[in-house]
DNA sequence: ATCCTCCCCTAC
DNA sequence: TAAGGTAGGGGAGGAT
């Protein structure tokens, strides 16, 4: 009502307030400005004129001088629903009705809708597009129509059993609009990302921003790629604390804080804390990672907190950094300005959400380079503290200080604490520089988020951003996140778990093997005469798929085949031998995401006879249905389905203990997780007791995946732009690894150092780009995924799994395999086993071959290549091309020492 | 003492 | 509320 307005405008005023003094006043007349969005959050909009409230998107830009704006981006939030076919209009008309004043305008349009039947004959679904004024309005009436959808769908469930069990129709009375809504859609898509995706607008991006009235306008410009100069944070905290605890913002307080803007330190001494005042110093731990500190010592706590305050007003920084900063700095730096009445939000805009464990503003980021480390980082668990990050991606040793030393020591060595506090500022600030900062801004790019968002989310999130991005852009309608079904039976009895089985590992043999310590060998002469045959064929698949060249114009090719041919004989001639191993470790290069490209993978495909049926492609004959086997394993409690039907009808009529031994509750008027708790609970004590044990062993169980080979593609294309994208940043770290070696022959110290970094940036952009790539295949079993398939992870698996013992199955008769993990396999060839030989063109250029990959990759190519993979060349005629793929390669280290 | 379950951590 | 997956080793600690 009213009341809630007015306190919106209330807050507005002040939240405009504090933001114009932290740099981002707003813009909202005059000449086109350039732009840098730095970062975007959900806000809201008054009407001069009416008073009425809007939702908006607040859009932070860094211009090229370093001086900062917002603009509010006026976007009306909405979502979908869909209704029984043709009661569109009706039911449009009713809701107008029914919400007067909370809907702001309903729109039919046609969605791709991949789970219709037969859409690929270019059938749409209608969906009502329902938009309203504000996002509280929206919630509303979604929440209202969650229950009517939900109880509508109960009822069909009704009918549809009467009609099963009587066998006829029951007559359809006449209809009550709310009972044609059937599904919603796209409802939990958080505002700002809908924005974000529908307006294609991106953090990290330069922009042309125009405003005319309440309207923004939004120009991308392409052609600037370098990231705008803002200013930057990094801080660090030090604090009291009491022996062996760690330290209680209740009552230690804020010693130290270090902190580095765009390079150059500073230093608040708190001394109450520490002995003596401390002198301007400096921390370069390297040449490249410059410190110098100013030092100001105030008197107290309170005296540290708005001097730090003060000067983070003053300088305006558009980002802070902090390591752990969400945990521990930020919360403790907030509880001790309230403890002395100073509300940080107030001063600085930030405050933090111990539900969610983050630090945020609306106008600045915080990225903590912990969430860094953790997601994208690739350091193991027990490498993630600061320090050892530091020596590992910064490449020296940090200061270290028993932390049980540092309150004495501030008052007895206060030098070294200050040198300490000030370290690890500077790790701070250069971790983030070198690593994150390009690594969030690159990945901001592309993914519809804030960058504290696409710094902290899990990688599946950030496939799912990716995934709604490439299906709005191809007009698909998204699925609603999936829910496992809670109540599956397999043999007569309830599924308590089920899964598929993934990669496959095996350990071998084991044992010292070294490159210098001559091995036995026990080969078969009849792989090596195999190999021989089919030596000319192997040959011509390296040439041609993996070199791309033409054959004919290679200038050495019988040189090359006499030469492994001549290797070959002589093992298969003399199959019992010691010699000096060859310790090699042949792997196939993102083997997942490439199963999923060359099987054209993707949740939607995964049909069955029934959408088959449906289907105007399914002719005699067709090519587009590709089976492929995975192997399911699951886990039954040991009660049979009769059993667990009389354990529920027992128990919903029963009275349950909820909170203490005082209050009950009827079953039934628990909520629906509740039930299945208290359910499988009760199903638990009977199995052990009927049966002595709750679960039976796990079964397993082959199966065979049906994959629709003509699926609107936008899952694969997704996959295999990310999959691309990883391949540019690492032929870029390739080429800058050329410039390093050259720089250094050159002996020029600048291009050294700029040749260095960027090998560094490219490392870690293609190294993060490998987590999210292998998560498109994660993703698909992600609890609430949209895009969900327990087929597609089996299938996945199951054939990168046939792919490796294949291969060992080689290994086996020419070497010795020694480990299977996964993707690859380690093993022991003898030392006179064909290995790098080197064809020479006409053109003068150079393919260098692995034969012991090429001849893996031959089998892999046979068995693997799938000669079904369609692409859609017209929408209209719907013409489809047919052709093979096969991206599955393996790549070979070694040979090892 | 021996199994087992659970948790943690790593490999892929 | 938000949430990549499975395989597998090892240790703690409870049940037998």
């Amino acid at each position: 009502g009213s009341s809630a307005a007015k306190e919106q405008r209330i807050r507005l005023g002040a939240e405009e307030l504090l933001e114009g003094r932290l740099g981002f006043a707003p813009y909202t007349q005059g000449d086109r400005r350039l732009g840098w969005l730095l970062t975007f959050s959900p806000s809201s909009w008054e009407d001069e004129d009416t008073g009425k409230i809007y939702s908006c998107v607040d859009l932070y830009f860094v211009s090229q001088d370093g001086s900062t704006f917002k603009v509010k981006y006026k976007f009306p939030p909405y979502f979908y629903a869909a209704t029984k076919e043709k009661t569109e209009l009706e039911v449009e008309a009713y809701l107008r009705r029914r919400y007067e004043g909370e809907i702001a305008d309903i729109e039919i349009i046609e969605k791709e809708d991949l789970d219709l039947k037969n859409h690929l004959s270019g059938l749409k679904r209608k969906y009502l597009k329902i938009q309203f004024d504000t996002v509280q309005q929206l919630m509303r009436v979604r929440s209202d129509l969650m229950h009517v959808v939900e109880k509508n769908e109960e009822e069909r469930d009704a009918v549809d059993a009467f009609e099963s069990i009587y066998g006829v129709k029951r007559v359809e009375r006449p209809q009550d609009y709310i009972n044609c809504i059937i599904d919603l859609r796209e409802y939990d898509v958080p505002y700002h990302v809908r924005f974000a995706i529908d307006n294609d607008v991106r953090s990290g991006q330069w922009y042309n921003v125009g405003v005319s009235g309440s309207d923004v306008l939004l120009q991308r410009r392409e052609d600037l790629l370098q990231r705008a100069e803002v200013h930057v944070c990094a801080f660090d905290i030090e604090t009291t604390k009491l022996p062996l605890k760690f330290p209680d913002a209740e009552y230690d307080s804020v010693m130290m804080i270090s902190y580095m803007i765009d390079g150059q330190g500073y230093l608040i001494i708190n001394r109450e804390c520490v002995g003596e005042d401390i002198e301007d110093l400096e921390y370069t731990p390297k040449p490249e990672f410059e410190g110098h500190f100013r030092v100001k010592n105030v008197a107290d706590e309170v005296g540290l907190l708005k001097a730090w305050f003060s000067h983070m007003q003053e300088v305006k920084p558009g980002i802070y950094v902090t390591y752990n900063g969400d945990f521990f700095d930020w919360p403790f730096l907030e509880k001790r300005a309230a403890h002395h009445g100073i509300k940080m939000n107030e001063e600085i805009g930030f405050q933090c959400d111990s539900n969610q464990g983050e630090c945020r503003a609306k106008f600045s980021c915080h990225l903590d380079c912990f969430a860094w480390v953790k997601r994208d980082s690739y350091l193991p668990q027990g490498s993630q503290g600061l320090k050892a990050v530091t020596k590992a991606k910064l490449g020296y040793d940090p200061l270290e200080v028993n932390p049980e030393d540092m309150v004495r020591f501030a008052m007895e060595q206060p030098q070294t604490m200050a040198s300490y506090s000030v370290s690890d500022a500077v790790a701070t600030y250069y971790l983030y520089m070198t690593y994150v900062h390009p690594f969030i801004f690159s990945l901001a790019t592309i993914i519809p988020m804030s960058p504290d968002e696409v710094l902290r989310k899990g990688s599946g999130t950030l496939c799912e951003m990716l995934l709604m991005v490439q299906a709005f852009q191809a007009n698909i309608i998204c699925p609603n996140k999936h829910q496992a079904d809670l109540e599956k039976f397999y043999n007569n009895r309830l599924v308590e778990s089920e899964t598929y089985i993934g990669g496959h590992v095996e350990c071998l043999e084991t044992g010292v093997f070294r490159s210098d310590l001559p091995t036995k060998f026990q080969l078969e002469p009849s792989a090596f005469e195999q190999l021989i045959e089919n030596l000319d064929r192997d040959l011509q698949y390296a040439i041609a798929v993996e070199g791309k060249l033409d054959i004919d114009s290679v200038t050495n090719y019988d040189e090359v085949k006499d030469a492994i041919k001549q290797k070959l004989v002589s093992l298969r001639d003399h199959p019992t031998r010691e010699e000096c191993p060859l310790i090699y470790h042949l792997d196939v290069a993102a083997m997942y995401p490439n199963i999923i490209l060359t099987n054209r993978l993707q949740p939607p495909s995964i049909v069955t006879d029934v959408d088959c049926t449906a289907c105007d492609f399914n002719r005699p004959g067709k090519n587009c249905l590709r089976t492929l086997e995975w192997v399911w394993r699951g886990e039954t409690y040991t009660a049979k389905k009769s059993d667990y039907h009389h354990i529920k009808r027992q128990i919903e009529s029963e009275m349950i203990q909820t909170g203490g031994v005082t209050s009950s509750k009827p079953f039934l008027d628990l909520s629906k997780p509740e039930h299945l708790l208290k359910l499988k609970d009760r199903l638990k004590k009977y199995c052990q007791k009927a049966y002595k044990r709750v679960v039976d062993k796990p079964i397993t169980e082959v199966r065979e995946a049906g994959i629709c080979m003509r699926e609107n593609s936008f899952y694969v294309d997704t996959v295999r732009s990310f999959r691309d994208r990883r391949y540019e940043y690492k032929g870029l770290n390739k080429t800058w690894k050329g410039k390093l070696s050259e720089a250094k022959a050159s002996g020029n110290s600048i291009k050294i150092q700029e040749a260095q970094d960027m090998v560094v940036l490219y490392d870690s952009l293609q190294l993060a780009h490998k987590c999210i790539l292998n998560s498109f295949y994660g993703y698909v079993m992600r609890k609430g995924a949209r895009w969900y398939s327990m087929e597609m992870a089996g299938v996945v698996t199951y054939t990168g799994a046939k792919i490796i013992q294949n291969a060992r199955l080689l290994v086996d008769k020419i070497g010795r395999p020694l480990e299977l993990d996964t993707d690859g396999i380690w093993c022991v060839l003898p030392g006179s086993f064909p290995e790098n030989f080197t064809f020479k063109t006409k053109a003068e250029k150079k393919l260098t071959i692995s034969y012991p990959c090429v001849m893996l990759n031959v089998d892999v190519a046979r068995t693997n290549t799938n000669d079904q993979y369609q692409t859609l060349k017209d929408p209209v005629s719907k013409l489809y091309t047919t052709n093979s793929e096969c991206s599955i390669e393996f790549e070979v280290d070694g040979p090892y020492k």
